[in-house]
RNA sequence: CGCGGGGUGGAGCAGUCUGGAAGCUCGUCGGGCUCAUAACCCGAAGGUCAUAGGUUCAAAUCCUAUUCCCGCAACCA
């Protein structure tokens, strides 16, 4: 137990990782972030308890490993060791690193899942959607592309199999009333009217929480042939791994830290974590957490991070280059709390020189250095107060509460602002007072030990301060002031640096300046096939998981036309249709596709393009499509027309 | 007419609830200083606060319309 903790426990996760691959930068960011939470609650006197961990079954997985040659076990024990890395790199502070393959988990998890099915929260029933046989694969329309399966690309065709459902319907009234009674409940505030004028109160489907179609998860229990679907088995990590247990013999943690304090999550998943979540835990009649926090993106020059565009950064990348605590800085500092945010390696030198170095390393170093050469390094208060002194020690000795009252709110970046509003103090201060002009006047003498006292005590309160954020170099200082931590509760007060003490006679920099060009350059050295791919003779290739083999009667089944697009136009209110009407032979159809994202109408007009020609037509945002347009489709989702190499005929058949 | 958020000096944002001299960080330019990591301090330029109306003594702030951007949902044969 924390002797220090006056004020009560604080139990706060992230969103487990899943083990797909290595996270970047992106995905670190939650880390960061909450650890910087957790560790100012700390700070403030509270008994926190921080669990993160890994998110690690699922059909992905099975296929990812598969395609490895790994089992799923090796490939995701190698994955959460990775993940595992990069946070202890990012020196978050956890308590307790979680993975949903740790066995204790999944035996609550079939626990919970019988208790639920015996209670009638959850019934078997049948599941109906579109069926991608070669896959064993149930897709609900909106997952499809291009009306296909969006792993092998083939039809699908309705079927029914059985699964067991969840009865969402019976607490949606409760869950309506809880977040009207807690406002504060999902947050930022906003996302609360998409939570509720999207789902709830449109009127919940039940879930379907098993699957059959893969055998990588927990096993359900009294039915062999199923798998616990993946956010009953992921979310629930939050308790089993404190010590829930379904039959009342909870732990001492369990007893202590549930209900939760606060989930950070991606703004991603705060569907599943602001009702899912909660409906499972009122069917286990357990106390809902008091606040799921939905936080914002990284994003690179405004896109999502993703192999293909060449964009990725990783933390470990960052840390090798800047070091851990500059990273850790960008991320908490230049995030902004409604939108997404921007991280590229100029921002990155831009944002250390001016803050980091300039203003923190420069003021650190240049203060500790007047120490030595005027007072051998002694740091004493001689009380000889002037002009600025009282408006400086208010200035630094209110900052405290300032970002405080940003982190309440888990505004870090203001925080972090405030906090460095010391360090500009300082900077300041150094110029009203002039202490080399002090140091040629014998009789200032006195005034001068003041000044370069003051500066130590301001310095060393913003250090105290900067622990959560950045607390290595929150070490480095203290140690360079030769001082012991202080407490959270004396940052309000000036004048606590021991007088008289000795500073450190070999200043070291905190953070030395960089050079954008030479950063960029060591960029490049560490990502060659970035620069080389394109005139490389190996492509990357996609690989796709393969499809079993047909006889040529299949594939004679399907037509495929050469068809010109005469006419091409947008679909109004659709953010994804372009509507065509494509000549083939001497017919004119109409069909819609997705594909507004890579090509304007214009575009298409004159084009040939390979036809579907004998699909069933069907009805799309009001229009008939008599047809598909075919695509190929990369590993990132990106189509491209398939067009003919000459100009043949329209209504030419392809075969 | 699906729901919601937003358009503020070159960039990123605060201010809008509770109308009353347009602010912060970065960048640019000029000056100062020399303890320090070409750092630090001061000053300046730069904004019709998306557009058009309206309410008011007074509007970035309240009301109406228009427009653009973003999130969620829907759509993706």
């Amino acid at each position: 137990m924390c002797e220090n903790c006056k004020k009560g426990k604080y139990y706060i996760t992230t969103a487990i990782a899943y083990t797909s691959g290595k996270p970047h930068i992106g995905n670190t960011y939650e880390i960061v972030l909450t650890d910087a939470i957790a560790r100012f609650k700390r700070e403030q006197g509270y008994d926190v308890y921080f669990q993160t961990g890994t998110d690690e079954h699922g059909q992905k997985i099975q296929q990812k490993a598969e395609a490895a040659g790994m089992t799923p076990k090796e490939y995701v024990d190698e994955k959460a060791a990775m993940v595992k890395d990069i946070w202890d790199l990012m020196n978050s502070s956890y308590s307790n690193f979680i993975r949903t393959t740790d066995e204790d988990h999944e035996k609550q998890v079939q626990k919970i899942f019988r208790k639920l099915y015996d209670q009638g929260d959850i019934y078997k029933s049948e599941y109906e959607g579109l069926y991608c046989t070669p896959c064993e694969s149930f897709w609900t329309e909106s997952q499809l592309v291009d009306g296909k399966c969006p792993d092998c690309g083939r039809e699908v065709a309705p079927a029914k199999e059985e699964a067991y459902f969840f009865k969402m319907s019976k607490y949606a009234d409760r869950l309506i009333q809880y977040m009207n009674e807690h406002p504060d409940f999902i947050y930022p505030v906003s996302r609360k009217n998409e939570m509720m004028n999207n789902f709830l109160l449109p009127g919940l489907q039940d879930l379907c929480v098993s699957r059959t179609t893969f055998t990588w998860g927990v096993q359900v229990p009294f039915d062999p042939k199923h798998v616990v679907y993946v956010w009953l088995d992921a979310l629930t990590n939050y308790i089993t791994k404190i010590g829930y247990d379904v039959d009342g013999n909870n732990s001492e943690l369990f007893k202590k830290n549930w209900p939760a304090d606060l989930h950070v999550i991606g703004k991603d998943i705060i569907r599943f974590h602001t009702i899912y979540w909660p409906i499972f835990l009122m069917a286990l009649d357990v106390p809902l957490p008091k606040q799921i926090f939905g936080h914002p993106w990284l994003l690179v020059n405004g896109n999502k991070m993703s192999k293909s565009k060449g964009n990725v950064i990783y933390a470990d990348e960052l840390a090798e280059v800047f070091g851990v605590d500059a990273v850790r800085f960008f991320l908490l500092h230049e995030m902004p709390f409604d939108n997404d945010g921007v991280i590229t390696w100029e921002l990155m030198v831009e944002r250390i020189n001016s803050e980091l170095a300039n203003t923190l390393g420069n003021l650190v170093n240049r203060t500790i250095s007047m120490s030595n050469k005027y007072f051998g390094g002694v740091v004493e208060n001689k009380n000889v107060a002037e002009d600025p002194d009282d408006e400086f020690k208010a200035t630094i000795t209110s900052i405290r509460d300032k970002v405080e009252a940003k982190m309440e709110v888990f505004h870090t970046a203001d925080a972090l602002n405030e906090l460095f509003g010391i360090f500009r103090r300082c900077n300041k201060y150094i110029d009203e007072t002039m202490p080399w002009a002090l140091a040629k006047d014998e009789a200032k003498r006195d005034r001068l030990a003041t000044v370069l006292y003051n500066l130590v005590e301001g310095i060393s309160i913003g250090a105290n301060l900067l622990r959560s954020f950045m607390p290595e170099t929150c070490d480095r200082i203290l140690a360079q002031l030769n001082v012991e931590k202080r407490d959270y509760e004396t940052l309000n007060q000036f004048g606590l640096y021991p007088s008289g003490n000795k500073v450190t006679d070999a200043p070291e920099i905190l953070f030395a300046r960089f050079d954008e060009e030479e950063v960029l350059a060591k960029v490049a050295e560490m990502h060659p096939e970035d620069t080389e791919e394109a005139k490389s003779e190996d492509v990357k290739g996609v690989d796709i998981e393969k499809k079993p083999a047909i006889m040529y009667d299949d594939f004679a089944k399907l037509q495929f036309q050469v068809g010109l697009i005469l006419e091409c136009e947008e679909v109004p209110k659709s953010k994804k249709l372009l509507k065509s009407i494509v000549q083939i032979g001497s017919e004119k159809r109409q069909i819609l596709s997705g594909i507004k994202q890579w090509y304007k109408p214009e575009d298409m007009v004159g084009k040939r393009v390979m036809v579907l020609t004998n699909l069933e037509p069907k009805m799309i945002a009001g229009y008939e499509s008599q047809g598909m347009i075919l695509c190929a489709e990369d590993d990132e989702g990106n189509l491209s027309l398939m067009t003919t190499e000459k100009d043949v005929k329209p209504g030419s058949e392809i075969g």
